[in-house]
RNA sequence: CGGGCUGUGGCUCAGCUUGGUAGAGCGCCUCGUUCGGGACGAGGAGGCCGUGGGUUCAAAUCCCACCAGCCCGACCA
């Protein structure tokens, strides 16, 4: 760049939501788009903050019981047809294996061959496939309940991909468990939920919504389904996790059935509960600003990226050696139970590239090290969630004890200003008219940044549900856990038992 | 999957109307001066113009088909 620009990514959040999520993750080395139509690569940046998401939540699943294990990609045609509802639920957007050979053709063209006898669906989900082995392993009620988790990768043939928003292939886990009675099951759903919630609060610094899904929102198949959701900084809501009680639908369909305490058969009651790379993406949209991404701590890959500023030639080794060294110290601390995450970046460059490339990753805290801050035993610290230009001198001691509490400081301060943001733009309502006022842009044509959630009274009904999503693409997103007290449905002036949480929504 | 727009070096795009053998800026490489907040100079590499067909002496440019991407709908973690 010849001229220095205001912001490192263009175009800014306000001025183009979108394109400007686009570019961060570009800018940042997340993920770039394939050739492969709707799936993407997740470059090592962006696959470290999906590590760390994963070792955080697979330790909470240990602390509440579960255990991994793993179970096949293809789902015979026929297993995952057993659950009318789920069929129909993801039936337009299957891939399907038909053949199992290549062959070379005439001229010279590649085409299947040997049709399989029963298709093979790649799983969406995994529900029928893992309610096959769980029917076999159920005999008793000795046997429950099963508590298992599988990471893996899912696909549905989504017709508008966005990097990992929504894409064709999907990373995620999934939990799948089987329970003696209703309660218990209904209970895991809850505990479940409660994990997401927690995770996102405390490793993510994104408050959600917790609460349960209507009817037409709701996963296919299940009984009842659990949601966290999140706003991000264009004021609509996403799904950042989903926990769903099953009852005995599953069960039933896949043939899982014990011997009750009576002596009775008796079908298992089921649970499932999943959370996806698009956390990734919801990180990025509720944290990132117009120069960047904006790592919470505890999630960031390299929390303490060390900057040596070696302008000449006699003092580069010793430079060095002193970042060694500050690195060395730093890694021996902790902050949330582990090692601090630090790395050196020797690289030479000229000017401040190398520093905005740092802040463009969202590094939560860079320092700076170099021959002045060698005499003086200091360093030039910055923290990505104060303004980019920021530097301060702290004495080098004092930055290695303190580093574990400035970078709880940072998570604490992300959180708080993603909980104002979203406090900001929540609004209780009570009539139709400010609702529609709410969720009606000022240009139709070209929509600013408008909306936000809406606390409203709904009189229970499909009908409005529809003619909602229909006037405003406005959905509920939940009917939250918390209480409210109950009131008239803006729309219909019936009794309603408490208020929904409606926004638009990725 | 329906409607609209777009495919030209890594990125953003000009050239296309009026066919004549490919350009700019940024990025990249080399050398030098620089380096504590997106440096400067000089030199250099890199594109069968999305794919396939057609028209033509000649196609990035005209015609047809297909593929991909973006936006708007429907669907979704």
């Amino acid at each position: 760049m010849t001229k220095a620009e205001k912001t490192a990514i263009s175009p800014t959040r306000e001025q183009d939501f979108p394109e400007w999520y686009q570019q961060v993750i570009r800018a940042a080395e997340l993920a770039e788009p394939s050739d492969v139509r709707g799936c993407m690569v997740i470059r090592p940046w962006g696959f470290g903050i999906w590590e760390n998401m994963q070792r955080q939540l697979d330790a909470m699943f240990r602390a509440t019981g579960h255990r991994n294990a793993y179970f096949p990609l293809f789902i015979p045609l026929s297993y995952f047809a057993k659950e009318a509802e789920h069929v129909e639920g993801f039936a337009k957007e299957c891939a399907i294996v038909t053949h199992s050979r290549l062959e070379v053709d005439a001229e010279g063209k590649m085409k299947p061959s040997s049709p399989l006898t029963e298709p093979l669906v790649v799983r969406p989900t995994s529900e029928t496939i893992i309610g096959a082995s769980y029917a076999k392993w159920v005999q008793s009620y000795r046997d429950l309940p099963i508590l298992l988790n599988q990471w893996c990768n899912v696909v549905r043939w989504e017709m508008r991909p966005r990097l990992f928003l929504r894409t064709t292939e999907f990373l995620w886990q999934e939990g799948h468990t089987v329970h003696e009675t209703e309660a218990e099951a209904r209970e895991e759903t809850q505990r479940m939920l409660g994990v997401y919630e927690t995770f996102a609060r405390d490793h993510c610094a994104i408050p959600a919504f917790a609460g349960e899904k209507s009817e037409s929102e709701k996963f296919p198949g299940a009984v009842q389904t659990m949601t966290i959701e999140a706003m991000v900084q264009d004021r609509k809501a996403i799904q950042a996790g989903t926990s769903h009680f099953l009852g005995q639908n599953f069960a039933r369909a896949s043939g899982i059935q014990f011997q009750n305490r009576e002596g009775k058969q008796e079908f298992g009651w089921t649970t499932s509960w999943g959370m996806t790379t698009r956390m990734v993406g919801t990180v990025v949209m509720a944290h990132a600003d117009d120069d960047g991404v904006v790592l919470p701590p505890r999630i960031a890959p390299t929390q303490i990226v060390i900057l040596p500023i070696t302008p000449k030639e006699e003092t580069r080794g010793q430079v060095l050696e002193a970042c060694d060294k500050l690195a060395a110290q730093l890694r021996a601390n902790k902050y949330a139970n582990l090692p601090l995450e630090v790395e050196i970046d020797r690289r030479q460059f000229g000017g401040g590239v190398r520093n905005w490339e740092w802040i463009k990753k969202g590094v939560p805290i860079r320092v700076e090290l170099g021959p002045r801050d060698l005499e003086k035993n200091s360093v030039e610290l910055s923290r990505r969630d104060q303004p980019v230009k920021g530097k301060q001198s702290t004495v080098t001691g004092e930055f290695v004890s303190r580093a574990p509490e400035i970078l709880g400081s940072i998570q604490q301060n992300l959180y708080q200003r993603a909980l104002k943001f979203r406090d900001a733009n929540t609004r209780t309502i009570d009539n139709k008219e400010e609702f529609y006022d709410f969720f009606t842009p000022k240009n139709p044509a070209k929509p600013e940044i408008h909306g936000g959630f809406a606390l409203a009274h709904w009189n229970g009904s499909r009908e409005i549900e529809d003619k909602i999503k229909n006037d405003l693409k406005v959905t509920i997103r939940c009917i939250p856990v918390s209480d409210s007290e109950p009131g008239r449905c803006i729309f219909t002036g019936q009794a309603s038992k408490k208020r929904v949480v409606w926004a638009k929504a990725y």
